[in-house]
DNA sequence: TTATCTATCGAAAACGGTTTCGTAAATAAA
DNA sequence: TTTATTTACGAAACCGTTTTCGATAGATAA
């Protein structure tokens, strides 16, 4: 609750709500005299507006939305910190929405940002999307979204994601000139572009070295399927010999399989993973990764949605900002 | 912005908008008939109530914030998860805000805070508060402030924390209990409560076993003076042979140090973490850890704030709801 | 001298809801 | 039948800004 108002500032110095109201705005219409009587008054009365006055007003809320799975791993709590970073420098704040990895929670989300809510939305989507409709209808009602990571590409707007074909390409060949002729792909959702990019290139790699053996593995939200999902890989016949590994938060849970199974890295197994943490160095072996840049992700996707923010009649067109990911090569793989 | 507002369904309807605002809200004044035919018709027209328009004359935002330092480690990455979780089930929406660990970042933060932007803060303070006047200036503006984890115990207030002293005290006993007999304490800040408990518990521990060597050390944020502070600590003469580590951030340093160094965890050298983190059993060595309930101390911090908003007269008076954190023993400090 | 700017300010209408208060009709109490 | 009460709704004020549109006085141009 504003204490202190326009009102009781117009008051204080015999002036209308009007000219204190422009005088605060900086605005021509005011003497620069008048400008430092107000400005003077109003911070000795410790004024500050009400932002939900003045967003009602400007039918602009000073305010975006991010709309992410969860802050479970590293990568979207890097992301969070830089997209932070932007919309400080813009004076704009920042709310925060988790999906959970449910489409409808992710539509109930987008329904309430009809509203006018936000100006904007920064967003990755959740496993289960499987429809857009739910952002289309808030694209429509002129609210910019930027994607980032789990990416909807289909849709006229831009999208930053990382080189996860190239990486994975490169992931995949990584292992085979570690001899491996047995490699798996654990991904997450087969309807993520960013896991079926990953996926291709993993497959485009084998095809490429006319290696016949295959195999995709899909794991969920639950651990312990995930566990069971991992284990059976290993107690199958066609065992592999190297394993990349798409979603960070299934990391400990291989680690956990190979020591259960007493299957030893990196001598029976190479693995190495997309992910993002500072720890891949120093875990028992150090984990081959590919880094991507989270932070800068959530950079420059603020920055793209803030353009787009500036320019009122922004063209809305698909559109793909690629920063490249990083293999570090550690002794799992090697 | 709202395409379709009261006063479109008001005219379609040939009601006051009076009665439309109302029979949304499912007030008594209104027959159940009409009520039927308002709600048809707003789910017709797709309606959505503007936010700022009903904020501004309700004098409540529905809307929470969250002030910490940064989501850098997963500490407050989990404690975020909880919070939004019980924000939903309120139908809360969560501002987030990085102070950065600075105190010129929080005061502005805070400041902007008297404008009703939110009913109600959650906030772990930066390293460098050493003044609250701050947090109490929106506090007296009738903004309820609840701490978790980084609390300023002195304000009238609930504090979620917690048993840092404990915690502490457990740890330093059980490097003792290995025969230790320098045991070294990191801290980062000295103004911090939470990192002060820590400290005396460990104080306390060695002072209570007879132990003179006490080495308590502050490190920062800057990664390259944290490494020398780490690494003169094992080119000293007084190079301790146990290490109790209150933040996070540092392990993977400490590991570097170590590693460069070529002291060996934990024949050389016994190591034990505050942490949060899932990899710490399959680092090499596997790290002891003090795991804080992260994922609750949000949780109960969050339901702590909406009870104190439930109630429009709620008693300020300082508390401390105390979670307790475990000790995970492993090999680092075997 | 008169007409036209220019600079500076204020009255009032928004913005889109919520809430108070009044009122007419229907019902209950006398 | 008269009076009191309840039910169901609307008119209008209000939340605190911003913005449009005048209005006025003084300066300038014609």
């Amino acid at each position: 609750m504003p204490s202190v108002t326009l009102k009781m500032i117009a008051k204080e110095l015999s002036l209308s709500v009007a000219t204190v109201s422009k005088a605060l705005a900086n605005s021509y219409e005011i003497s620069e005299g008048t400008k430092a009587i107000v400005l003077e008054a109003a911070r000795k009365m410790g004024y500050i507006a009400n932002p939900y006055a003045s967003s009602l007003r400007k039918r602009r809320s000073k305010t975006v939305a991010v709309v992410i799975p969860e802050i479970a791993d590293s990568f979207f709590a890097k992301v969070i910190n830089g997209i932070e970073e932007v919309a400080l420098s813009y004076g704009y704040h920042v709310l925060i929405y988790m999906t959970h990895e449910s489409l409808s929670r992710e539509q109930a989300i987008m329904q309430d940002f009809r509203s006018g809510r936000v100006d904007g939305i920064l967003m990755s989507v959740s496993e289960e999307t499987d429809t857009v409709e739910h952002i289309t209808a808030v694209m429509d009602s002129n609210v910019p979204v930027v994607f980032f990571d789990r990416v909807r590409e289909e849709l006229p707007t831009t999208c930053v994601i990382t080189n996860d074909f190239e990486s994975s390409y490169a992931a995949t060949e990584h292992l085979i000139s570690k001899s491996c002729q047995k490699i798996a792909f654990v991904g997450n959702s087969p309807t993520l572009a960013i896991n079926r990019n990953r996926e291709s290139g993993y497959k485009s790699a084998l095809k490429e070295h006319n290696i016949s053996y295959e195999n995709v593995l899909i794991c969920g939200n639950d651990p312990k399927s995930d566990y069971k999902i991992l284990s059976s890989l290993f107690k199958s016949d066609g065992r592999p010999d190297g394993v990349i590994l798409s979603v960070e938060k299934l990391i400990p849970l291989l680690y956990q399989v190979c020591h259960d199974l007493k299957v030893e890295i990196p001598s029976q197994l190479k693995v190495l993973t997309f992910t993002n943490f500072a720890m891949a160095e120093f875990l028992n072996p150090p984990l081959t990764t590919i880094n991507q840049p989270a932070y800068d992700i959530g950079k420059v996707a603020a920055q793209t949605l803030f353009k787009k923010l500036a320019r009122s009649n922004h063209i809305a067109e698909a559109e793909s900002i690629v920063l490249p990911s990083e293999i570090i090569f550690r002794e799992s793989s090697n």
